[in-house]
DNA sequence: AACAACCTTAGAGTATGGTCTATGGTTGAT
DNA sequence: ATCAACCATAGACCATACTCTAAGGTTGTT
């Protein structure tokens, strides 16, 4: 598929899709057969890809973090290993997120209990 | 206590309090006894806001959102009501936060099924 | 008095993550 | 053939959240 329904079928802007691929966390292929355009093509494992960007995005993952995590499920940059050192340092990081807000709600817990009795 | 000393305390730069303070987070007092300077005064309150402001952004928090948490809990620009409402706002998007980050757990879980096994 | 070590404001510069515009080429239906 | 609707690249522009520099005033110690 082109640029234009990936677009619509992630619900991403055309611009974004193109940011993402300069960032290097996706990459459509030219088709060397056809020599009169040099439009990029996208296969369902974009799509995939560029739903699990959003949800990287929402947990607060940075494009190079997103870039790494990508790499290490889908290409053949790393070994193995090197994958599920990378998915486990990620993974640890989540803990880490959840840890920090579980702290965070406590915390507005608190201040809620303190708005209630006028303590502050 | 002046900005040097907030500094000390806090671990952030003087830059990063000015700015801070500039976004309305924090609010120091000149002190009109004295004419000779115009230095600002900071009191405990400000360095507990600057430890709460520092948790706040390791869970995503924007400083505009931080500021609003801060007015609802330490100042009197809301009624009680309104201070209520802002914090169970905010405890809403932190258990929002907590789903994303469990979902994302789990696809990275399954991302480790997919490289043990040889599935991509 | 002079010097280091503070303080202030204003504004420039940086990194991240987009978002948009300009320019020009391609495709497909009429 | 022409026209809308697509495609590409390059680069400008934006918001957020800092981070730093410049220029100048104050304080405290010697």
């Amino acid at each position: 598929m082109l640029i234009n329904e990936l677009s619509k079928k992630t619900g991403l802007s055309t611009h974004t899709i193109r940011f993402y691929e300069k960032s290097g966390l996706i990459e459509g292929k030219q088709d060397s057969m056809i020599k009169s355009n040099n439009y990029f093509h996208y296969d369902e494992v974009t799509v995939e890809k560029l739903e699990f960007i959003n949800d990287a995005k929402l947990v607060g993952f940075t494009i190079k973090e997103i870039g790494q995590i990508l790499d290490a499920w889908y290409n053949n940059k790393f070994t193995k290993t090197q994958k599920l050192e990378i998915l486990d340092e990620k993974l640890i990081s989540l803990e880490q997120k959840l840890k920090e807000i579980k702290a965070m709600k406590k915390q507005i817990l608190q201040f809620k209990e303190d708005v209630l009795n006028d303590r502050c």
